[in-house]
DNA sequence: TTTACTTGTAACTTATTTAATTACTTGTAA
DNA sequence: TTACAAGTAATTAAATAAGTTACAAGTAAA
Protein backbone atom coordinates (compact mmCIF):
# COMPACT_ATOMS: atom_id res chain seq x y z
CA UNK A 1 0.00 0.00 0.00
CA UNK A 2 0.80 3.19 -0.85
CA UNK A 3 -0.28 6.87 -1.12
CA UNK A 4 -1.22 8.45 -3.86
CA UNK A 5 1.78 9.96 -6.21
CA UNK A 6 -1.02 12.72 -6.34
CA UNK A 7 0.37 14.11 -3.21
CA UNK A 8 3.92 14.21 -4.59
CA UNK A 9 2.70 15.45 -8.20
CA UNK A 10 0.74 18.01 -5.78
CA UNK A 11 4.01 19.68 -4.43
CA UNK A 12 5.95 19.39 -7.32
CA UNK A 13 3.17 21.66 -9.59
CA UNK A 14 3.14 24.58 -6.31
CA UNK A 15 7.08 24.11 -6.43
CA UNK A 16 7.36 24.33 -9.58
CA UNK A 17 5.00 27.62 -10.05
CA UNK A 18 6.93 29.47 -7.51
CA UNK A 19 10.20 29.17 -9.29
CA UNK A 20 8.59 29.68 -12.93
CA UNK A 21 6.43 32.73 -11.26
CA UNK A 22 7.57 34.68 -13.77
CA UNK A 23 7.12 32.71 -16.82
CA UNK A 24 3.31 31.14 -17.24
CA UNK A 25 2.94 27.84 -15.73
CA UNK A 26 0.48 26.17 -18.01
CA UNK A 27 -1.04 22.27 -17.56
CA UNK A 28 1.37 21.67 -20.42
CA UNK A 29 4.44 23.10 -19.26
CA UNK A 30 4.13 21.66 -15.80
CA UNK A 31 3.67 17.97 -17.34
CA UNK A 32 6.22 18.10 -19.19
CA UNK A 33 8.33 18.68 -15.63
CA UNK A 34 6.03 15.75 -13.72
CA UNK A 35 6.59 14.01 -17.27
CA UNK A 36 2.66 13.29 -17.07
CA UNK A 37 -0.45 13.70 -19.02
CA UNK A 38 -1.38 17.25 -19.59
CA UNK A 39 -4.84 16.29 -17.91
CA UNK A 40 -3.79 14.61 -15.16
CA UNK A 41 -1.70 17.97 -14.11
CA UNK A 42 -5.38 19.45 -14.52
CA UNK A 43 -7.26 17.13 -12.78
CA UNK A 44 -4.95 17.76 -10.00
CA UNK A 45 -4.87 21.77 -10.58
CA UNK A 46 -8.50 21.52 -9.81
CA UNK A 47 -7.90 20.12 -6.52
CA UNK A 48 -5.43 22.53 -5.83
CA UNK A 49 -7.68 25.79 -6.89
CA UNK A 50 -10.58 24.11 -5.24
CA UNK A 51 -8.59 24.30 -1.47
CA UNK A 52 -7.83 27.97 -2.85
CA UNK A 53 -4.07 27.24 -2.67
CA UNK A 54 -3.93 28.18 -6.74
CA UNK A 55 -5.22 30.54 -9.01
CA UNK A 56 -6.41 29.05 -12.98
CA UNK A 57 -8.52 30.64 -15.00
CA UNK A 58 -10.72 28.93 -17.69
CA UNK A 59 -9.32 29.73 -20.77
CA UNK A 60 -6.64 31.44 -19.42
CA UNK A 61 -3.46 29.89 -19.58
CA UNK A 62 -1.17 29.25 -16.48
CA UNK A 63 -2.17 28.88 -12.52
CA UNK A 64 -0.35 31.33 -10.33
CA UNK A 65 -0.16 30.36 -6.50
CA UNK A 66 -2.66 32.01 -4.42
CA UNK A 67 -1.30 32.69 -1.32
CA UNK A 68 2.11 33.16 0.07
CA UNK A 69 3.90 29.97 -0.47
CA UNK A 70 5.74 30.54 3.46
CA UNK A 71 1.80 30.17 4.22
CA UNK A 72 1.00 26.72 2.35
CA UNK A 73 1.89 23.52 4.03
CA UNK A 74 2.30 20.12 2.59
CA UNK A 75 -0.76 19.47 4.96
CA UNK A 76 -2.56 21.87 2.92
CA UNK A 77 -1.94 19.95 -0.35
CA UNK A 78 -2.30 16.26 1.00
CA UNK A 79 -6.00 17.75 2.70
CA UNK A 80 -6.58 19.21 -1.06
CA UNK A 81 -5.36 16.36 -3.02
CA UNK A 82 -7.83 13.79 -1.16
CA UNK A 83 -5.08 10.89 -0.82
CA UNK A 84 -6.37 10.17 2.78
CA UNK A 85 -9.48 10.41 4.51
CA UNK A 86 -10.16 11.48 8.10
CA UNK A 87 -9.03 8.76 10.59
CA UNK A 88 -9.39 6.88 7.35
CA UNK A 89 -5.26 5.69 7.08
CA UNK A 90 -5.72 2.41 8.34
CA UNK A 91 -8.91 0.57 7.01
CA UNK A 92 -10.87 -1.57 9.99
CA UNK A 93 -12.02 -4.60 9.25
CA UNK A 94 -15.84 -4.65 8.80
CA UNK A 95 -18.92 -6.54 10.46
CA UNK A 96 -16.79 -8.82 13.41
CA UNK A 97 -18.66 -11.17 15.03
CA UNK A 98 -20.95 -8.92 17.75
CA UNK A 99 -21.27 -12.12 19.93
CA UNK A 100 -17.45 -11.84 20.74
CA UNK A 101 -16.32 -9.49 23.49
CA UNK A 102 -13.14 -8.56 20.67
CA UNK A 103 -15.06 -9.02 17.97
CA UNK A 104 -18.19 -6.59 19.65
CA UNK A 105 -15.83 -3.86 20.28
CA UNK A 106 -12.04 -4.03 18.44
CA UNK A 107 -13.29 -1.21 16.18
CA UNK A 108 -14.14 1.68 18.86
CA UNK A 109 -11.29 0.44 20.51
CA UNK A 110 -8.49 0.60 17.67
CA UNK A 111 -9.89 4.18 15.98
CA UNK A 112 -8.37 6.23 18.74
CA UNK A 113 -5.43 4.10 18.50
CA UNK A 114 -5.03 4.43 14.69
CA UNK A 115 -6.16 8.14 14.70
CA UNK A 116 -3.70 9.35 16.91
CA UNK A 117 -0.84 7.71 14.87
CA UNK A 118 -2.28 9.10 11.68
CA UNK A 119 -2.48 12.89 13.35
CA UNK A 120 1.12 12.30 14.40
CA UNK A 121 1.80 12.08 10.69
CA UNK A 122 -0.20 14.99 9.50
CA UNK A 123 1.38 17.18 12.38
CA UNK A 124 4.90 16.58 10.70
CA UNK A 125 3.39 17.62 7.29
CA UNK A 126 2.25 20.83 8.99
CA UNK A 127 5.46 21.46 10.12
CA UNK A 128 6.94 21.79 6.60
CA UNK A 129 5.95 24.37 3.81
CA UNK A 130 5.99 24.90 0.32
CA UNK A 131 8.96 27.12 0.76
CA UNK A 132 10.76 24.86 2.72
CA UNK A 133 10.65 22.57 -0.40
CA UNK A 134 11.72 25.15 -3.05
CA UNK A 135 14.71 26.11 -0.30
CA UNK A 136 15.64 22.27 -0.90
CA UNK A 137 15.09 21.93 -4.41
CA UNK A 138 17.82 25.21 -4.79
CA UNK A 139 20.26 23.97 -2.31
CA UNK A 140 20.45 20.28 -3.87
CA UNK A 141 20.32 22.51 -7.02
CA UNK A 142 23.43 24.61 -6.86
CA UNK A 143 25.53 22.28 -5.14
CA UNK A 144 28.85 21.39 -6.48
CA UNK A 145 27.85 18.05 -7.93
CA UNK B 1 -6.33 4.98 -0.11
CA UNK B 2 -6.13 3.12 3.01
CA UNK B 3 -3.80 0.88 4.85
CA UNK B 4 -4.62 -2.85 4.57
CA UNK B 5 -7.00 -4.21 7.27
CA UNK B 6 -4.74 -7.09 7.77
CA UNK B 7 -3.40 -4.71 10.06
CA UNK B 8 -6.26 -4.53 12.55
CA UNK B 9 -7.06 -8.13 11.52
CA UNK B 10 -3.79 -9.10 12.86
CA UNK B 11 -4.21 -6.88 16.49
CA UNK B 12 -7.50 -9.04 16.69
CA UNK B 13 -5.84 -12.06 16.20
CA UNK B 14 -3.56 -11.44 19.21
CA UNK B 15 -5.87 -9.54 21.31
CA UNK B 16 -8.08 -12.53 20.76
CA UNK B 17 -5.58 -15.21 21.58
CA UNK B 18 -4.87 -13.65 24.84
CA UNK B 19 -8.54 -13.30 26.06
CA UNK B 20 -8.74 -17.26 24.96
CA UNK B 21 -5.94 -18.06 26.38
CA UNK B 22 -7.27 -20.88 28.32
CA UNK B 23 -9.23 -22.21 25.25
CA UNK B 24 -7.70 -23.19 21.56
CA UNK B 25 -7.88 -20.47 19.23
CA UNK B 26 -7.83 -22.63 15.68
CA UNK B 27 -8.26 -20.38 12.29
CA UNK B 28 -12.00 -21.38 12.27
CA UNK B 29 -12.36 -19.99 15.85
CA UNK B 30 -10.73 -16.68 14.75
CA UNK B 31 -12.67 -16.08 11.91
CA UNK B 32 -15.71 -16.64 13.54
CA UNK B 33 -14.68 -13.69 15.62
CA UNK B 34 -13.06 -11.69 12.69
CA UNK B 35 -15.97 -12.52 10.74
CA UNK B 36 -13.60 -13.71 7.71
CA UNK B 37 -12.68 -17.06 5.90
CA UNK B 38 -10.27 -19.18 7.79
CA UNK B 39 -7.50 -19.50 5.02
CA UNK B 40 -7.42 -15.27 5.72
CA UNK B 41 -6.77 -16.06 9.19
CA UNK B 42 -4.49 -18.60 8.52
CA UNK B 43 -2.16 -16.22 5.75
CA UNK B 44 -2.05 -13.60 8.50
CA UNK B 45 -1.07 -16.13 10.96
CA UNK B 46 1.65 -17.34 8.98
CA UNK B 47 3.03 -13.72 9.05
CA UNK B 48 2.85 -13.09 12.56
CA UNK B 49 4.64 -16.52 13.14
CA UNK B 50 7.15 -15.56 10.53
CA UNK B 51 7.72 -12.43 13.08
CA UNK B 52 8.32 -14.23 16.40
CA UNK B 53 4.92 -13.09 17.74
CA UNK B 54 2.95 -16.51 18.06
CA UNK B 55 3.39 -19.70 17.88
CA UNK B 56 1.57 -21.73 15.75
CA UNK B 57 2.21 -25.72 14.54
CA UNK B 58 0.85 -27.84 11.73
CA UNK B 59 -1.88 -30.16 12.60
CA UNK B 60 -2.25 -29.08 15.88
CA UNK B 61 -4.78 -26.97 16.34
CA UNK B 62 -4.78 -23.46 18.04
CA UNK B 63 -2.16 -20.64 18.05
CA UNK B 64 -0.36 -19.03 21.54
CA UNK B 65 1.14 -15.97 21.92
CA UNK B 66 4.63 -16.39 21.42
CA UNK B 67 5.84 -13.45 23.83
CA UNK B 68 4.59 -11.53 26.64
CA UNK B 69 1.71 -9.39 25.28
CA UNK B 70 3.53 -6.45 27.10
CA UNK B 71 6.03 -7.03 24.85
CA UNK B 72 4.00 -6.90 21.52
CA UNK B 73 3.32 -3.50 20.26
CA UNK B 74 1.32 -2.39 17.31
CA UNK B 75 4.27 -1.78 15.44
CA UNK B 76 5.78 -5.34 15.65
CA UNK B 77 2.33 -6.28 14.25
CA UNK B 78 2.28 -3.50 11.32
CA UNK B 79 5.67 -4.66 10.54
CA UNK B 80 4.44 -8.31 10.44
CA UNK B 81 1.79 -8.30 8.30
CA UNK B 82 3.60 -6.12 5.89
CA UNK B 83 1.24 -3.35 5.06
CA UNK B 84 3.71 -0.57 4.15
CA UNK B 85 7.23 -0.75 3.05
CA UNK B 86 9.84 0.82 4.59
CA UNK B 87 10.33 4.68 3.38
CA UNK B 88 6.88 4.02 0.85
CA UNK B 89 4.29 5.05 2.81
CA UNK B 90 4.00 7.69 0.42
CA UNK B 91 4.61 7.17 -3.28
CA UNK B 92 6.86 10.15 -5.05
CA UNK B 93 5.90 9.79 -9.13
CA UNK B 94 9.00 8.44 -11.26
CA UNK B 95 10.83 10.07 -14.32
CA UNK B 96 10.44 13.45 -13.32
CA UNK B 97 12.13 15.34 -15.79
CA UNK B 98 15.99 15.88 -15.19
CA UNK B 99 16.11 18.48 -17.40
CA UNK B 100 13.71 20.98 -14.78
CA UNK B 101 15.42 21.90 -11.52
CA UNK B 102 12.70 20.87 -10.43
CA UNK B 103 11.86 17.36 -11.82
CA UNK B 104 15.61 16.48 -11.28
CA UNK B 105 15.71 17.33 -7.49
CA UNK B 106 12.00 16.78 -6.47
CA UNK B 107 12.37 13.01 -5.60
CA UNK B 108 15.06 13.16 -3.03
CA UNK B 109 13.98 16.56 -1.64
CA UNK B 110 10.78 15.08 -0.82
CA UNK B 111 11.75 11.34 0.50
CA UNK B 112 13.39 12.59 3.53
CA UNK B 113 10.40 14.82 4.96
CA UNK B 114 7.52 11.76 3.46
CA UNK B 115 9.62 8.91 5.98
CA UNK B 116 9.56 11.70 8.78
CA UNK B 117 6.10 11.61 8.43
CA UNK B 118 5.86 7.98 8.57
CA UNK B 119 8.29 8.10 11.31
CA UNK B 120 6.35 9.77 13.14
CA UNK B 121 3.24 7.65 12.52
CA UNK B 122 5.25 4.21 13.27
CA UNK B 123 6.53 6.02 16.67
CA UNK B 124 3.14 6.38 17.82
CA UNK B 125 2.18 2.79 16.69
CA UNK B 126 4.95 1.96 18.91
CA UNK B 127 4.21 3.32 21.82
CA UNK B 128 1.40 0.93 22.60
CA UNK B 129 0.77 -2.58 23.67
CA UNK B 130 -1.60 -5.70 22.74
CA UNK B 131 -2.15 -5.29 26.24
CA UNK B 132 -3.55 -1.56 26.12
CA UNK B 133 -5.73 -3.18 23.23
CA UNK B 134 -7.02 -6.42 25.93
CA UNK B 135 -7.47 -3.80 28.58
CA UNK B 136 -9.23 -1.67 26.33
CA UNK B 137 -11.73 -4.29 25.16
CA UNK B 138 -12.03 -5.03 28.35
CA UNK B 139 -12.94 -1.71 29.66
CA UNK B 140 -15.46 -1.22 26.87
CA UNK B 141 -17.50 -4.35 27.70
CA UNK B 142 -17.56 -4.13 30.96
CA UNK B 143 -19.19 -0.76 31.22
CA UNK B 144 -22.56 -0.62 32.01
CA UNK B 145 -24.32 -0.08 28.46
C1' DT C 1 -16.12 37.82 -35.02
C1' DT C 2 -13.05 34.51 -36.07
C1' DT C 3 -8.85 32.09 -34.71
C1' DA C 4 -5.77 29.84 -31.70
C1' DC C 5 -5.01 28.19 -27.48
C1' DT C 6 -6.13 26.67 -22.75
C1' DT C 7 -8.76 24.87 -18.97
C1' DG C 8 -12.33 21.71 -17.45
C1' DT C 9 -14.15 17.16 -17.70
C1' DA C 10 -15.92 12.80 -18.99
C1' DA C 11 -15.15 8.14 -20.75
C1' DC C 12 -12.20 4.48 -21.29
C1' DT C 13 -8.15 1.46 -20.60
C1' DT C 14 -4.62 -0.95 -18.07
C1' DA C 15 -2.36 -2.40 -14.07
C1' DT C 16 -2.24 -3.27 -9.26
C1' DT C 17 -4.02 -4.54 -4.89
C1' DT C 18 -7.26 -6.29 -1.55
C1' DA C 19 -10.02 -9.72 0.39
C1' DA C 20 -12.66 -13.74 -0.16
C1' DT C 21 -13.13 -18.33 -1.74
C1' DT C 22 -12.09 -23.01 -3.03
C1' DA C 23 -9.44 -26.85 -2.94
C1' DC C 24 -5.71 -29.29 -2.01
C1' DT C 25 -1.21 -31.01 0.63
C1' DT C 26 1.00 -31.85 4.63
C1' DG C 27 1.25 -32.77 9.42
C1' DT C 28 -0.35 -34.28 14.15
C1' DA C 29 -2.45 -36.93 17.62
C1' DA C 30 -5.82 -39.86 19.39
C1' DT D 1 -5.89 -45.22 10.14
C1' DT D 2 -8.97 -41.75 10.97
C1' DA D 3 -10.24 -37.04 11.86
C1' DC D 4 -9.02 -32.59 11.92
C1' DA D 5 -6.05 -28.52 11.51
C1' DA D 6 -2.37 -25.76 9.45
C1' DG D 7 -0.11 -24.37 5.20
C1' DT D 8 -0.58 -22.81 0.67
C1' DA D 9 -1.68 -22.11 -4.18
C1' DA D 10 -4.98 -20.69 -7.67
C1' DT D 11 -8.94 -18.10 -8.79
C1' DT D 12 -12.33 -14.52 -8.52
C1' DA D 13 -14.34 -9.98 -7.79
C1' DA D 14 -14.08 -5.35 -6.42
C1' DA D 15 -11.65 -1.11 -5.78
C1' DT D 16 -8.23 2.12 -6.96
C1' DA D 17 -4.52 4.40 -9.54
C1' DA D 18 -2.67 6.57 -13.36
C1' DG D 19 -2.58 7.34 -18.07
C1' DT D 20 -4.88 8.39 -22.43
C1' DT D 21 -8.10 10.33 -25.68
C1' DA D 22 -11.48 13.40 -26.94
C1' DC D 23 -14.21 17.20 -26.68
C1' DA D 24 -16.88 21.14 -24.62
C1' DA D 25 -16.39 25.69 -22.85
C1' DG D 26 -13.91 29.89 -21.97
C1' DT D 27 -10.54 33.73 -23.10
C1' DA D 28 -7.91 36.96 -25.60
C1' DA D 29 -5.88 38.71 -29.46
C1' DA D 30 -5.82 39.33 -34.45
Amino acid sequence: MSISSRFAVGIHILTLIELNKDGVSSSEYLADSVNTNPAVIRKIMGMLKKAGLIEVHPGVAGAKSARNITDITLLDVYKAVNVVQDKELFSIHGNPNPECPVGRNIQETILPLFSAAQAAMEKVLDSVTIEDVVKGIHDKDSCTN
